[in-house]
DNA sequence: TCGACGATCATCT
DNA sequence: GATGATCGTCGAG
């Protein structure tokens, strides 16, 4: 019986927009060689898909590396990035709709130690050291292209329950790293726990 | 087949 | 604030 239960898949299919906010506050589960690492996620932001320039899905057909993000939400979208850092996604929606949630950033809450070693770093590591931006978050968890298309409802990796955040807490802005989207680069698709340390960037609102 | 370019991070000035 | 690392993916030819 674990502390951490699992979301169930149709959490997951609904709205990028609407899965993003309810994301923050949750679990984010990784078991790997019989240990469990696990995060608070604390930023996330949505990509809507079709129309959506700063989405892998904004052409609106699937190419060999954006398959899974075409897939009814609830699975993993992993993929690489600069050609250095893995990114973890989470799918949204319904099958076809290719909408996803980034996850940004995370507090350690159990495995800080292992992370840390994942990362490279010492150990008790400062905030936002471990977690704090999706390439490290990814790495802390030791994910990769391995883990693109897993089942989130149970597994290697799943999310679970945790304790939703509160409208009134959430910082919004505008996405990071999108600036060639045009229009859509401004859309405000950010979510973040306001004044959490281990958010990506230091008080960006 | 080739060229351009990232949903980033660490390190430098 | 600026820059280099580093490679899979995609679209053009």
């Amino acid at each position: 019986m674990s502390r951490f239960r699992p979301l169930p898949r149709r959490f997951h299919q609904r709205d990028a927009e609407v899965v993003a906010r309810e994301l923050l506050g949750r679990f984010l589960v990784r078991h790997v060689g019989g240990r469990r690492l696990a995060l608070r996620i604390v930023e996330t932001e949505a990509y809507l898909g079709e129309g959506d320039r700063a989405s892998h899905a904004w052409r609106g057909v699937a190419t060999r590396r954006t398959a899974t993000l075409f897939r009814a939400g609830g699975c993993a979208y992993v993929y690489l990035v600069y050609g250095l850092h893995h990114l973890f996604n989470v799918v949204a929606g319904s099958a076809g709709d290719g909408m996803a949630v980034l996850v940004r950033a995370g507090e350690p809450v159990e495995g800080g130690a292992r992370m840390a070693a994942n990362r490279g770093v010492g150990w008790p590591a400062p905030a936002g050291a471990l977690a704090g931006g999706p390439g490290k978050l990814a790495q802390a968890l030791d994910i990769d292209r391995r883990h693109d298309g897993l089942d989130l409802a149970g597994g290697e990796v799943t999310i679970a329950r945790g304790e939703p955040v509160e409208a009134a807490r959430i910082a919004v802005g505008p996405r990071i790293g999108v600036d060639y989207a045009g229009e859509a680069a401004a859309w405000p698709l950010r979510f973040a726990v306001a004044g959490n340390p281990h958010v990506s960037r230091p008080h960006p609102w």
